[in-house]
DNA sequence: GCCAACGTTGGC
DNA sequence: GCCAACGTTGGC
Protein backbone atom coordinates (compact mmCIF):
# COMPACT_ATOMS: atom_id res chain seq x y z
CA UNK A 1 0.00 0.00 0.00
CA UNK A 2 1.91 3.42 -1.12
CA UNK A 3 0.55 6.74 -0.06
CA UNK A 4 0.73 10.18 -2.50
CA UNK A 5 -0.08 13.48 -3.00
CA UNK A 6 -1.89 14.39 -6.02
CA UNK A 7 -2.21 17.84 -7.20
CA UNK A 8 -5.19 19.75 -9.10
CA UNK A 9 -6.43 22.95 -9.80
CA UNK A 10 -9.69 23.61 -7.92
CA UNK A 11 -11.18 25.36 -10.90
CA UNK A 12 -10.29 22.11 -13.40
CA UNK A 13 -11.64 19.50 -10.94
CA UNK A 14 -12.13 19.98 -6.98
CA UNK A 15 -13.03 17.63 -4.37
CA UNK A 16 -16.37 18.64 -4.89
CA UNK A 17 -15.77 16.90 -8.12
CA UNK A 18 -14.89 13.92 -7.28
CA UNK A 19 -16.99 14.03 -4.29
CA UNK A 20 -19.93 14.39 -6.62
CA UNK A 21 -18.77 12.07 -9.13
CA UNK A 22 -17.52 9.45 -6.70
CA UNK A 23 -14.81 8.18 -9.22
CA UNK A 24 -12.67 10.08 -11.86
CA UNK A 25 -9.71 9.58 -14.82
CA UNK A 26 -7.02 11.83 -13.53
CA UNK A 27 -6.33 13.47 -17.18
CA UNK A 28 -3.88 16.04 -18.31
CA UNK A 29 -0.32 15.08 -16.48
CA UNK A 30 1.87 16.07 -18.58
CA UNK A 31 5.26 15.45 -16.58
CA UNK A 32 7.09 12.47 -17.35
CA UNK A 33 8.01 12.11 -13.93
CA UNK A 34 4.33 12.26 -12.53
CA UNK A 35 3.98 10.19 -15.69
CA UNK A 36 6.10 7.26 -14.22
CA UNK A 37 4.74 7.87 -10.70
CA UNK A 38 1.54 7.16 -12.19
CA UNK A 39 2.17 4.51 -14.53
CA UNK A 40 5.04 2.13 -12.51
CA UNK A 41 4.00 2.50 -9.18
CA UNK A 42 0.33 3.37 -8.40
CA UNK A 43 -1.52 0.58 -7.40
CA UNK A 44 -5.31 -0.07 -6.80
CA UNK A 45 -6.00 0.54 -2.94
CA UNK A 46 -3.34 3.27 -2.87
CA UNK A 47 -4.25 6.12 -0.78
CA UNK A 48 -4.32 9.92 -2.10
CA UNK A 49 -4.44 13.10 -0.55
CA UNK A 50 -6.33 15.33 -2.81
CA UNK A 51 -4.31 18.98 -2.86
CA UNK A 52 -6.02 21.91 -4.26
CA UNK A 53 -3.35 23.97 -5.94
CA UNK A 54 -3.66 27.69 -7.01
CA UNK A 55 -6.75 27.57 -4.63
CA UNK A 56 -8.23 30.14 -2.28
CA UNK A 57 -6.08 28.85 -0.59
CA UNK A 58 -3.89 26.12 -1.48
CA UNK A 59 -3.34 22.71 0.67
CA UNK A 60 -4.71 19.34 1.07
CA UNK A 61 -8.77 18.92 0.34
CA UNK A 62 -9.88 15.21 1.00
CA UNK A 63 -8.72 11.73 0.42
CA UNK A 64 -9.03 9.85 -2.29
CA UNK A 65 -7.98 6.14 -3.48
CA UNK A 66 -6.49 4.58 -6.69
CA UNK A 67 -9.23 2.70 -8.19
CA UNK A 68 -8.17 1.57 -11.25
CA UNK A 69 -3.76 1.58 -12.54
CA UNK A 70 -2.61 3.11 -15.35
CA UNK A 71 -4.09 3.32 -18.79
CA UNK A 72 -3.38 5.82 -21.61
CA UNK A 73 -4.27 9.15 -21.33
CA UNK A 74 -7.07 9.44 -24.00
CA UNK A 75 -6.98 13.59 -24.29
CA UNK A 76 -3.77 13.22 -26.12
CA UNK A 77 -5.28 11.91 -28.86
CA UNK A 78 -8.06 14.67 -29.45
CA UNK A 79 -7.06 17.39 -31.07
CA UNK A 80 -9.63 19.22 -29.75
CA UNK A 81 -7.98 19.04 -25.86
CA UNK A 82 -5.58 21.59 -24.61
CA UNK A 83 -3.55 18.24 -23.83
CA UNK A 84 -3.31 16.99 -26.84
CA UNK A 85 -0.14 15.52 -28.05
CA UNK A 86 0.60 14.57 -31.79
CA UNK A 87 3.84 12.48 -29.91
CA UNK A 88 1.00 9.78 -28.44
CA UNK A 89 -0.20 7.02 -30.62
CA UNK A 90 -2.69 5.20 -30.29
CA UNK A 91 0.02 2.26 -30.68
CA UNK A 92 2.68 4.13 -28.54
CA UNK A 93 0.78 6.16 -26.09
CA UNK A 94 2.92 9.05 -24.34
CA UNK A 95 0.73 9.79 -21.54
CA UNK A 96 -1.40 7.87 -18.87
CA UNK A 97 -3.53 8.29 -16.07
CA UNK A 98 -4.92 6.45 -13.61
CA UNK A 99 -8.77 6.68 -12.11
CA UNK A 100 -9.09 7.54 -8.20
CA UNK A 101 -12.41 7.65 -6.25
CA UNK A 102 -13.36 9.90 -3.41
CA UNK A 103 -12.95 8.53 0.10
CA UNK A 104 -13.36 11.85 1.71
CA UNK A 105 -13.28 15.52 1.91
CA UNK A 106 -12.00 17.69 4.98
CA UNK A 107 -13.97 20.21 6.69
CA UNK A 108 -11.53 22.61 5.67
CA UNK A 109 -8.63 22.71 3.29
CA UNK A 110 -6.04 22.22 5.26
CA UNK A 111 -3.46 25.72 4.74
CA UNK A 112 -0.28 25.25 3.26
CA UNK A 113 1.77 27.82 5.64
CA UNK A 114 -0.52 25.20 8.86
CA UNK A 115 1.47 22.15 6.93
CA UNK A 116 4.98 23.90 6.53
CA UNK A 117 4.93 24.15 10.45
CA UNK A 118 3.80 20.62 11.31
CA UNK A 119 7.40 18.84 12.65
CA UNK A 120 6.08 15.44 11.22
CA UNK A 121 5.77 16.56 7.41
CA UNK A 122 9.20 18.47 7.64
CA UNK A 123 10.92 15.94 4.85
CA UNK A 124 7.45 15.73 2.42
CA UNK A 125 8.69 15.66 -1.41
CA UNK A 126 6.18 18.14 -1.92
CA UNK A 127 8.55 20.91 -0.35
CA UNK A 128 11.31 20.01 -2.27
CA UNK A 129 9.83 19.36 -5.71
CA UNK A 130 6.98 22.24 -5.76
CA UNK A 131 6.65 21.49 -9.51
CA UNK A 132 6.11 18.07 -9.60
CA UNK A 133 2.07 17.45 -9.44
CA UNK A 134 2.34 14.01 -8.15
CA UNK A 135 4.73 13.21 -4.99
CA UNK A 136 5.12 10.22 -2.71
CA UNK A 137 4.46 9.91 1.48
CA UNK A 138 4.68 8.07 3.64
CA UNK A 139 2.82 6.41 6.16
CA UNK A 140 2.91 8.96 8.54
CA UNK A 141 3.27 12.06 6.63
CA UNK A 142 -0.16 11.03 4.98
CA UNK A 143 -1.95 9.65 8.72
CA UNK A 144 -0.52 13.32 9.80
CA UNK A 145 -2.55 15.26 7.25
CA UNK A 146 -6.01 13.19 7.92
CA UNK A 147 -5.47 13.72 11.18
CA UNK A 148 -5.61 17.75 10.85
CA UNK A 149 -8.05 17.53 8.13
CA UNK A 150 -10.63 15.36 9.91
CA UNK A 151 -10.09 17.26 13.31
C1' DG B 1 25.51 15.89 -24.03
C1' DC B 2 25.44 20.80 -22.78
C1' DC B 3 22.96 24.60 -21.72
C1' DA B 4 20.33 28.87 -23.14
C1' DA B 5 15.83 29.94 -24.19
C1' DC B 6 11.35 28.97 -23.49
C1' DG B 7 7.05 27.59 -21.27
C1' DT B 8 4.54 26.23 -17.20
C1' DT B 9 3.39 25.84 -12.37
C1' DG B 10 1.64 27.62 -8.49
C1' DG B 11 2.08 30.72 -4.37
C1' DC B 12 1.22 35.21 -3.48
C1' DG C 1 -1.82 39.15 -12.77
C1' DC C 2 3.05 38.78 -11.43
C1' DC C 3 7.02 36.37 -11.40
C1' DA C 4 10.46 32.96 -9.29
C1' DA C 5 11.49 28.34 -9.72
C1' DC C 6 12.26 24.77 -12.50
C1' DG C 7 11.14 21.16 -16.15
C1' DT C 8 11.54 20.71 -21.20
C1' DT C 9 13.13 21.68 -25.82
C1' DG C 10 16.21 22.15 -29.37
C1' DG C 11 20.44 24.14 -31.54
C1' DC C 12 25.03 23.24 -31.54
Amino acid sequence: MNYWLMKSEPHEFSIDDLMRKKRHHWDGVRNYEARNIMRDRMKVGDLVIFYHSDGDPSGPAGVAKVSREAYPDFTQWKRSSKYFDPRGTKRDPLWFMVDVAFVKKFKNVIERDLLREVPALRNMPLWKRPRLSITPLAKKEFETIVKLGTK
